[in-house]
DNA sequence: TTTTTTTGCTTCAACTTTTCTTCAAAATTG
DNA sequence: CAATTTTGAAGAAAAGTTGAAGCAAAAAAA
């Protein structure tokens, strides 16, 4: 379960981090308007919390936008404002839910997992690309009805792939997506070397073909098939 | 999906109306005892969302009737209450789920999207797994005629399985379901190996098949049969 | 073109995490 | 109280992840 926290109050974002990694959901953090809408353009999220008071005041484009592009994200607005005016216009423009401030990180999680689980039961579980589909709910990857099997690391570097079709992804931004914000810059990322690898051994065993491309000096992305 | 949304307070009943309509519920609502049972009488609903504090009290009276004209009606107690005492009240007498006030619409939503679900399998007399038979009604699991004795916990979770076919179930997922909402998320959930291990055991000891299949690093699901 | 440097790939083994099992204590039920 | 069921702790087994070193390929420099 992958969280957007978008919040410009670096100690209320920390905190909200932190509970919600405990809670078992993938967060990462943006602080203002410009690094959340990188974020949102550049990878896939289940869910957005998003604090509408954002020093540059951006906060209402960000869920229209997020509306216009059709992804499906669920939302969860935070505003100090406990006005109902407030509450409306953010009920009104999308968002699933809206909390104000100040809440208990409790409650935001069972909204967050509310959200989630709707949203799942509204969307259609499977991804494919060319010949392979990804089944979400099953949590199996299939090609002619065959299974390949993947290990955890492998499967999510797939869907992260799949979610990101056609996107050159850096070993960095797998590493940053498979393990979280917290990998150290320092780091070499090496270790997706082996990742990539095993994947595409299990790919080719099951169907033949080499679905990733190297981009050399970059990245990978998927072949188109 | 059709509900009658049985709820005294106006302002109330119209915000509920309002949004499980707009999440494509087949809304009804009804503010008082007998506009209520006239309309379970004359129309055939899926759902009743059923406030037990009806100005005239009868609230309880309506779930009993419900059940002995043995409509196959999901039904969801609501209560400003949130005792113990009301929830087993509640539970005994037959409802599907419980849901203290206040709560959010996107919790009533998906809960009761929830019930359909379950229900609707339930409807079919009985939910199989391959050759096995779950009776929910006489609470009994067969194979070949023949009983596997299971104890109230891997009942359930069988069950919960079968409601839940081939969806993959995170130990969490089955702690939460089996153990209700209170459970302590720092807890390991470890004590669920020992459930899935005896399931596996009696199961197997009874049809020589493992239904279970573990997902690594995720949790569990039915195997295709 | 040849050499050098950078980047990517592979192998192998150590390490970590997750799952499974055993045994026994605690709790529950009749 | 006796029998069954549930829970907890510890360790074994299985599965997956990571790191180091060397080789291969691509790009850049000479």
């Amino acid at each position: 379960m992958k969280v957007l926290v978008i919040e410009d109050q670096l100690e209320l974002a920390r905190n909200i981090e932190e509970y919600l990694t405990k809670e078992g959901f993938q967060v990462t953090c943006a602080h203002d308007f410009f690094s959340a809408s990188d974020k949102i353009a550049s990878f896939t999220y289940d869910l957005v919390v998003l604090d509408l008071m954002l020093p540059d005041g951006y906060g209402m484009d960000l869920l229209y936008s997020l509306r216009a592009n059709q992804k499906n994200i669920g939302t969860l607005i935070l505003s100090a404002k406990n006005s109902l005016e407030d509450k409306v216009q953010g009920l009104d423009s999308g968002a699933d839910d809206y909390l104000a401030k100040p809440f208990h990180l409790i409650e935001l999680s069972s909204r967050l997992k509310a959200i989630y689980r709707t949203r799942k039961l509204q969307g259609q579980s499977g991804i494919t690309i060319g010949a392979i589909t990804i089944d979400t709910e099953k949590h199996e990857v299939l090609y002619d009805n065959a299974r390949i099997e993947l290990t955890p690391k492998e499967y999510e570097m797939l869907l992260f792939f799949a979610t990101n079709a056609k996107r050159v992804l850096t070993k960095q931004n797998i590493a940053e997506h498979l393990w979280g914000d917290y990998i150290d810059q320092a780091d070499s990322f090496d270790f997706v070397y082996q990742h990539i690898k095993n994947l595409r051994k299990k790919i080719q065993a099951a169907t033949g073909l080499d679905v990733l491309e190297t981009v050399y000096g970059v990245g990978y992305k998927l072949k188109e098939l």
